[in-house]
DNA sequence: CTGTATCCGGATGGATACTG
DNA sequence: CAGTATCCATCCGGATACAG
């Protein structure tokens, strides 16, 4: 099976939290920036997603890019390991919307 | 998207833990015993094991039948639920393995 | 607009010892 | 064997206010 010290733990982990998934999926269409993804993501925090975007964005799933304009602008898009990770992840997310009505 | 209330998040969390998708990937080739499925989780103490497995259990995904006997005998094994969540879990595993190497 | 600062509560995970 | 009890640390997520 999958030793203590197997990374793909850290991944699964890094998958795994609340939003980090549902962020993916808000991107797959395309870029966003922060106050969209925000609207998107009903109900999250700035910090939170704030949080969620810097460690995608670190683990190499996503790409920040600023114009630097007034007002400010920031864009959020998927890179292709992010564009990669998002089949699996929607098939997860296919899977539950199929099945939610046999879930207790 | 997917609207706050969406209860697919709560799927998503029940699955998005540290063990729960492993605990998964584990009894997909069959049933196995508490002690079992801890030696296989290779780190897990007990009563985080027994925590993701009520949880699991509570959702629908694995079944616990107990053998009256002497010693105690339980063992565990995937619902036809299970199962079917495992295929999607299974190919989010076999991505990870597969992209490791380009993960920071 | 795009965040950061602060403070907080609760859930999750963990070590260890003990029990039916 | 298969857990439960206890206690504890930490991370995560959240609300609100404020800043570049």
């Amino acid at each position: 099976m999958y030793a203590a010290q197997c990374p793909c733990r850290d991944v699964l982990d890094l998958l795994a939290n609340k939003w980090a998934a549902l962020a993916i999926g808000a991107l797959e269409s395309g870029p966003l920036r922060f106050g969209e993804l925000q609207r998107r993501l009903e109900g999250i925090s700035p910090k939170v997603l704030t949080q969620t975007l810097r460690r995608l964005e670190d683990a190499g799933f996503l790409h920040r890019e600023i114009f630097p304009a007034v007002p400010l602008h920031v864009e959020y898009s998927l890179t292709d390991l992010g564009h990669s990770v998002s089949v699996p992840l929607a098939s997860l997310r296919t899977w539950v919307e199929s099945h939610l009505h046999e879930i207790t």
